[in-house]
DNA sequence: GATGAATGAGACTTCATTCAT
DNA sequence: TATGAATGAAGTCTCATTCAT
């Protein structure tokens, strides 16, 4: 295969995902039929198939990439902000993604709950390069830097974006329990909770 | 409208919630068509459309019914329980939520992660015995008498059933982060945690 | 049967009538159904079938009591006007019509090109009054009192309306070939050709 | 696209444009369904929304082709005849029309009183090959050549056709006012009086 | 690899009509 | 007479998928 085939090939692909990542913005999964994904993309409705199964199969790529980079862009937030303590650094990553996900709510109607999904769910990663990214390792190093000793660090970091994740869906699109800015507090609360237990 | 009439129109209800709940439960929505519902519940196509507007509206109000009926029952467990601390009263709940999802994953399966908007979301409990019925209340009630003192307790126990129903829906249907055996400690750790500052 | 009833009877096909006309004046048949006529006559399903075998038929109806309504209103006006040539009175008749016509175009859409139908197809007209009208006699009468011999003056009357209810038909609704009040000169023209042939 | 592919997509919407018109000429076009179409077409039933809209479509294409087709046939008969006098040819023209109908009651039946916009709705007229035809401007000619003289030709022209369009429909197929036959002599002298306005 | 016309199953929905009350 | 819940056939139309080019 020549180099500018691949190049062609992945053109395609990528106009398929930004429009699939457009519609399922906008509309509930079963309103978008393929023909508007390569409608929308500029493809012939046979070209959709090389690429993907079907359109839940799209969705699910989209999914992680999602996810992937709101934590990406949130860890280059970080590292750019001097903050030291180690609760706050988690605070801080989660907020920052809030802080992108309230910025931009259409995203969020795409992602609904499936934040933690999106993140942890490892088959679905193979599109997206993958030693850029180990949230999880990156979790637990800090933990232990910080003298916080968690049995699983997996499972607490886990519990933290799962319970962030489904509850701001929530706060941001339906403004409950309470709007966003309101409910952040209890949230952050909460977070701290959890993460305490691992203290000395 | 005759009497006889009137329970006929209930019974006709009721066996097209019935059926559209057994195929949710084993199947994915986009798979299960009017006509499948209809046909399992033993009533014309048409007369599905004189309750429901579309098979989704029918899927919300069984999210409804199931969410209350599964803390319903795990009240009435309690209630024939003698379980005086506060902490445990709330975990024993969770718990018993958990325990009939586990032996009923496909009712897991058709509720997804929906377990806290079927509870919390007034609009679709317009078919549910209204007054039979009001956990916040309740919850803050048992915490005002067992001196746990929050703002705003809805948003706690939202965050606690956000937080189990989120994560007890991956733990019991794909074994992650952990088997639900495995990660109950974490969790109800996790709940603990949050409860516990409200206490003085 | 008692007189009350009666009148309820007609009541209720009455309002059938005026919620078919009302709807048919607004939208093409095939998308009026059964259920709207009922809905807006504020009757039951049912009832509707006890005065008209389908939709089809409460049109037939309604176009026959328009097109005898629109000519007497006509007769009305040239009887109230004292106008003496036999021509001038033809004219003036259609010219009535027409007007009619201008003032309510939706009763036009509902006409569609049924004016001559709805006046001569004597089936029809068992809705109607009888006695009350007989627009060929009379033209008969009146044709040969002016001295105007014709073999069948009810095929030239038939002619006549037909060629005038077509054509405005186009004129008021489409403005083809003309807009009306441009069209009318040759349409007026045409009809005195078509009548002095019958002059002596 | 290739050859091949263009062909046989013309091939389809001459089937569908086929099976559609034996239909409608046998049918009332509201017991007529899509799927009646496509069966006797022998295509699938997708394929029929590929061409048309609706079925309302699809008559409005087939009432143009089939009114142009029987002036064409028509304007050949006049030419193969050597006619000089310029009322002779108008009602030759029309004659040869009322043939075709006469003979054919069922396109009659399909095509009611929409003779006239057949022939000069031009917005249908794009399946047809335009050049070909041009009914008003040879009446302008033939007219101004034989010393007519008529301020607008094509008005006089639609009044003919509309006339004979109408009072034909009812003449052929219900016998109204006359059978056919003893009804042209009528219907030749209103058009003879019609068009003799123009002559000097 | 890319295309898009064609497919045809079947989804959704409406509607005329019936009939028990 | 009047009702309107129920029917289910039939309608419209979409859509994922195929396949010849």
């Amino acid at each position: 295969m020549k180099h500018k085939v691949i190049e062609n090939k992945k053109q395609k692909e990528q106009s398929l995902l930004q429009a699939a990542f457009e519609l399922f913005s906008q509309q509930e999964i079963h309103t978008v039929s393929v023909s508007d994904i390569v409608q929308k993309a500029g493809v012939a409705k046979g070209t959709f198939y090389l690429y993907f199964k079907d359109k839940y199969e799209i969705r699910d790529v989209l999914i992680a990439r999602q996810a992937h980079s709101l934590f990406d862009f949130a860890i280059q937030e970080l590292e750019s902000n001097d903050i030291r303590d180690f609760e706050d650094r988690v605070i801080f990553i989660i907020n920052q993604v809030i802080l992108q996900l309230q910025s931009n709510p259409s995203t969020l109607n795409f992602l609904q709950k499936n934040l933690s999904v999106g993140l942890f769910q490892t088959t679905l990663n193979q599109a997206i390069d993958k030693d850029s990214f180990d949230l999880v390792q990156r979790f637990s190093q800090e933990a232990k830097k910080a003298n916080f000793h968690y049995e699983k660090p997996g499972v607490i970091l886990y519990m933290i974006v799962e319970l962030a994740g489904s509850t701001c869906y929530d706060a941001i699109l339906r403004k409950r329990p309470l709007p966003m800015e309101e409910y952040k507090p209890y949230l952050f609360d909460a977070i701290r909770s959890i993460l305490s237990k691992g203290k000395e």
